[in-house]
DNA sequence: CTGAAAGCGCTTACAG
DNA sequence: CTGAAAGCGCTTACAG
């Protein structure tokens, strides 16, 4: 079945029945177009979106990109998208832009040529950039398609001045910030920091948000209260023991994960610290994961959900129009109160 | 750049071009396949893939199914992408379609409508159902989908005796026997199993395995000792709840996910019980928050990656040959030792 | 309100 | 080993 089928059974031009598909009501009489959609519902016809996607120049098709790694040790590589963080916005992704009559093509990419070929290959009309790193490693990339192809791009937690890509980040000063201050007011005075974060911006300004905190209520910031480990579970885990047998009295800290949390509960325990009781904990990103931990995870929520529907939004409106306002949004992020620390008052 | 401005650049025809592309390398000499390839490299010259595929009506597109339900309470519609089942699933096929020239779009789909006119829209090369009670929901859609088109589909978890689709498993019934004999063997008597399994083929058979392990050792079946609730981490936490207020004195307890035995270890704890001294649970799945909880779950890992992985071989089989000798495989099952359980021996 | 023609960028017989 | 032509299924000016 092909339009020029549907055509033919209805007695009218292939132009016609194009007509009355794409919704040209005005330039189609109501008879006619009663007579085509019947004829097209009784031979359940479907366009070709390849041949419209081939005249029209755009394929309704957005890429989702995700970053490739190679693992050193075995040789294998490694996606994101069983992350918990990229598997949810990928939910809201699919869900907006399928409600809008996109479509979602996703792909793992390693170098900046897999992600152009992909890009031309199919003549997508915009790309979504899922894990943060992304946006600094492929910054020369995103910036040269969007140059060429005025082609909307999407970022998340980048640091870009680019305006014509969209960026939504969150607060991530202000989140480390408030689990800071939270141990504060709870009388807690040697508080931790735990992630590697020099050289990651964003981290960085999760510290910042820390150091801010303790430096305005005087308790300042002790370079030994850093410690520097990757927000995973298992450096979580070193992270914790560390703690436990450093004999600095550290009764709080705030970390960049919750996973990375969930490890340090773990590791403070196994160095024979009871949570919250001898240590509380806070984590960050507020994941499913955080509320079937004992304790629960006292942790910062930066609404995963409004992130990406925030950029789909602004995505939406940039293939519509070709033009935002406002690319660059930043969320506001909050402090989700559970088990995971104790009052020292 | 196109195809025919290659040709002109190279000074061939645009079929010599094409042939070189495609790696017909009989058909041009050693001579016009460099020079078309540097010229190629050159112009940085990418195929149009919709053109391709409108004339060899295949797109090399692989679509990735979730289903899509409608919440009665609020009018939302979930998908689960976010099932950290279904994401750890996509990585695997992304991978692997990826390494073998394939596109993965993703699609949740209500009805069977949605999915045939997703299939036929871009002239899908295969379909991957990826939530087990697909394979049943759409059963006739799919096996329409096969018959007409015979194009290569994979399901997982399905009752399918349809040899044209591919249907990985992994075995059900042995998983539960597993974990109820682990408990026997360690001198439970009085062992619960919980989930909602009526209606659900799936559920029912690792039922079966619970069943076979207390019957064959002379425990019997008590029915007062099956728990129906649904596996969610709030139905665990009811169950559990329910487990610890019972007068049975059950000591054990086997279910069908982790999530519900998170749940199930934290109602039990509200209730008043210790996990494992006083209540031992074994879950299912091996999900990555299995090693988060305290303490950490011991629970039937179902390989998922496997699972995955032997797909995706079946299915590339079926792509390149038309043709797969076993479409339908069952995987094994196995139990991970962790500290949720108590010998009482 | 409707139609005939050209064209999107590729591949596939068919000739040479 | 190479090429000219037709065609995949659609949409877009251009005419009427």
């Amino acid at each position: 079945m092909t339009l020029k089928d549907i055509a033919e059974k209805a007695g009218v031009s292939m132009m016609t029945v194009s007509n009355v598909i794409n919704g040209k009501h005005s330039r189609v009489s109501a008879a006619t177009i009663e007579k085509v959609n019947s004829i097209i519902k009784e031979y359940n016809y479907v366009p070709n979106l390849s041949a419209r996607s081939l005249t029209i120049k755009s394929s309704h098709i957005i890429g989702v990109i995700v970053p490739l790694d190679d693992k050193e040790d075995n040789g294998t590589s490694v996606s994101y998208f069983d992350n918990p963080y990229v598997s949810s916005m990928i939910g809201v992704i699919e869900r907006e832009l399928r409600d809008n009559g996109y479509f979602v093509m996703i792909r793992a990419v390693r170098s900046q040529d897999d992600l152009s070929i992909l890009m031309r290959n199919w003549n997508v009309d915009g790309a979504i950039f899922l894990y943060p790193r992304l946006g600094d490693r492929f910054e020369d990339s995103i910036n040269a398609i969007v140059a060429e192809n005025h082609l909307p791009v999407v970022l998340f937690d980048a640091r870009t001045d680019n305006p014509e890509v969209i960026n939504v980040c969150s607060d991530d000063r202000k989140g480390c910030y408030l689990s800071t201050r939270y141990l504060i007011n709870r009388g807690h005075k040697k508080i931790a920091f735990v992630a590697n974060y020099e050289g990651n911006p964003l981290l960085t300004d999760r510290f910042e948000g820390y150091r801010a905190a303790m430096e305005e209520s005087g308790l300042g910031c002790d370079p030994d209260c850093i410690f520097s480990y990757s927000p995973s579970y298992e450096e979580g885990v070193a992270a914790g023991k560390a703690i436990a047998a450093s004999a600095l009295k550290i009764t709080g800290l705030v970390t960049t994960a919750d996973i990375c949390a969930i490890g340090i509960m773990e590791g403070a325990r196994l160095g024979g610290l009871r949570i919250p009781t001898d240590l509380s904990v806070i984590g960050y990103d507020n994941l499913a994961v955080s509320t079937y931990t004992t304790p629960k995870l006292t942790t910062i929520s930066q609404n995963v959900i409004k992130k990406a529907e925030t950029a789909m939004e602004l995505l939406l409106e940039k293939l519509r129009t070709g033009y935002v306002e406002q690319p660059h949004v930043q969320l506001d992020v909050e402090l989700v109160e559970r088990q995971s620390t104790l009052s020292l008052l």
